[in-house]
DNA sequence: ACCCAATAGAGAGGCTACCTCACCATGCGG
DNA sequence: CCGCATGGTGAGGTAGCCTCTCTATTGGGT
């Protein structure tokens, strides 16, 4: 290639990240999942878990109830994409359309007992994958990648 | 979650990416570029930049020719697909099928001087944009971070 | 020298994940 | 009660990828 004077930190980010990726990828296929429906399924459960009957300061917000709006701005995609995304994991019984009784417009989505659980599976498996992932470098150099990242996705990460 | 007991570094690697990619993306764009596109117009260059920019001394063996085939692996797609970013890429006048004089059945592309200039300006600015990003660290994180990304790399991508 | 499986590329057709536009029901300030 | 904004979705389009199939070639075995 042209330098390796100049390591390319783009490159070697590419690289490095494309072989957690491909593993990540590889993860979810066993479970049917594409990667955007596990996102949603993530992003559904990351209202619902833990935070349940949290209540007052979520207004009208049921423990698990994710507008589909707020999915679309989480996921980064269209409002109407975001249907979709639904309709597929609502077909495969992972979560449930409920409307907002505050608000008779907005449909919240929530996991079902199945969507949980598979969350909670593919939750333990990609950590595990991420671990076996990141084997290849010391407890010190975890710490030390770690930061970098930090500081990385601070500045590179507006929003 | 679990998110600040486990540091997650699958999850910080994800969003720090994600800051490089985007940037990257919208680099792009204004030359009309996808990035499958890109990185089709890179697999030709690499053939070609740097070896034999200047000169067709041996036009017989193409300095910047690379089969279809060879390509569809680069780019991790089937065949079929590398013959449709050939022909966009074609279509925009960035390179040129020529036959493969030893082989008739292949095709080799070659960049246009068009397809080299802009390999030339997009190298440049996405290294530019790359450099800007990884801003925030210092030089010896940055060393650092080049050395943790070569560990990954060497054990994460197998081939 | 020939035949036949293997290979390179491309045509046809299909799938999926996105998008935009139009539409309906609802909410809310006048 | 009206008019406009907002949440979700139906309809329809596009881009990128796939597999299946076809043709032209190649090269090894007999």
């Amino acid at each position: 290639m042209t330098s390796d004077a100049t390591p390319d930190l783009g490159n070697l980010f590419h690289a490095a990240f494309r072989g957690l990726r491909r593993g990540w990828m590889e993860q979810l296929s066993p479970w049917g999942l594409t990667p955007h429906q596990w996102r949603a399924l993530q992003a559904a459960g990351h209202h619902d878990t833990g935070l349940h009957d949290a209540g007052p300061h979520d207004a009208g917000n049921p423990g698990g109830g994710l507008r589909l709006k707020e999915l679309a701005e989480r996921l980064r995609i269209a409002p109407r994409s975001a249907t979709e995304v639904v309709d597929q994991l609502e077909a495969k019984g992972l979560v449930v359309r409920r409307p907002d009784p505050a608000d008779r417009r907005a449909t919240h989505v929530f996991l079902t007992p199945a969507g949980r659980r598979l969350h909670a599976e593919v939750s333990a498996a990609r950590r595990e994958q991420s671990e076996r992932y990141f084997a290849a470098l010391s407890p010190a150099d975890r710490t030390e990648l770690a930061r970098l990242l930090g500081l990385l996705q601070a500045t590179g990460t507006p929003e």
